[in-house]
DNA sequence: TAATTACCTAGCAAAATAATATGTTTTTCC
DNA sequence: GGAAAAACATATTATTTTGCTAGGTAATTA
């Protein structure tokens, strides 16, 4: 009753890609500022954002003034890009997961072109869409109701 | 590493659905066949089945003689309906699933649009494709290879 | 040199998955 | 009428994954 193709990580992976493009002109942005915006545990973002870092979508700057920062412009970044960083995988079901070893029926299985046509519908829907999109879209400007 | 849209059972489910389909001409199917054909714990099934039963998909009759068939053609059983028998929701995020009470966030998520837009694409998707679709695709006819 | 920030490793409780085990009921065939 | 065969039902369990928390180290600046 639960099964969910993205885990809570790969959705607030998202939301703080969101806060930091907004805020990108106040430069670096600490996870602090982000933790109290988004409403997030400050070090379950630290665990989310470490993965970002390796994907190479942020940078962060250590010591005093130090924080994070986008390393391309949102119009640049999609949300596939993002997702996988955190999700490793955005494959719908486990037979298409890199880990997974060819199943042995492949060569005669019904359903395996029906799967990899649904992780492509998934995978071209999240690759055009950016975080750039994302900031024009719905709700008011920051972490209040007006 | 694992997050997956679709669970072991709803794969199961379809295989199995596929299976029945193709050997519907042969009155009522047991599970001890499927089974067999699908190297599939018949227990398992069982479990699997059931909520496919509740589903209206397809229908038991017990006894000697007995087993299941399906209650429309495969033309008329799309996998949607099959994969939300067995897992409940399609939803790609938490926060889209039934149970989910409204986020309080709502009204000003930047990302909800993004993901009822992901929700859209994977219910056109599974929806417009059926049963009988599959009995056309890939592989060879039966459970092995020649 | 002290404060501040990112960076790193380990661990853990709760939930979900993927089954298995053990029956009960219905129906048909002999 | 009894035995066999099938669906139907409920409970339990090991393993994996999720969603965090704790406690520390290293770098940078004022």
């Amino acid at each position: 009753m639960r099964t969910v193709l993205i885990s809570t990580k790969g959705r607030y992976a998202l939301r703080i890609l969101v806060d930091m493009a907004e805020h990108q002109s106040e430069g670096y942005i600490t996870l602090q500022e982000v933790a109290r915006r988004q409403d997030i545990s400050e070090k379950y973002l630290e665990s989310i954002v470490r993965e970002l870092v390796k994907g190479g979508v942020v940078a962060g700057q250590r010591g005093k003034g130090g924080g994070y920062r986008l390393c391309r412009a949102p119009e640049q970044i999609s949300v596939g890009e993002i997702l996988r960083c955190t999700e490793g995988s955005l494959a719908p079901v486990a037979c298409l997961t890199e880990g997974a070893g060819p199943c042995e029926r492949t060569a005669r299985c019904r359903t395996l072109t029906f799967w990899q046509g649904l992780d492509e519908v998934i995978r071209k829907y999240v690759d055009g869409c950016t975080v750039a999109d994302m900031m024009q879209s719905g709700g008011d400007g920051d972490d209040y109701i007006i």
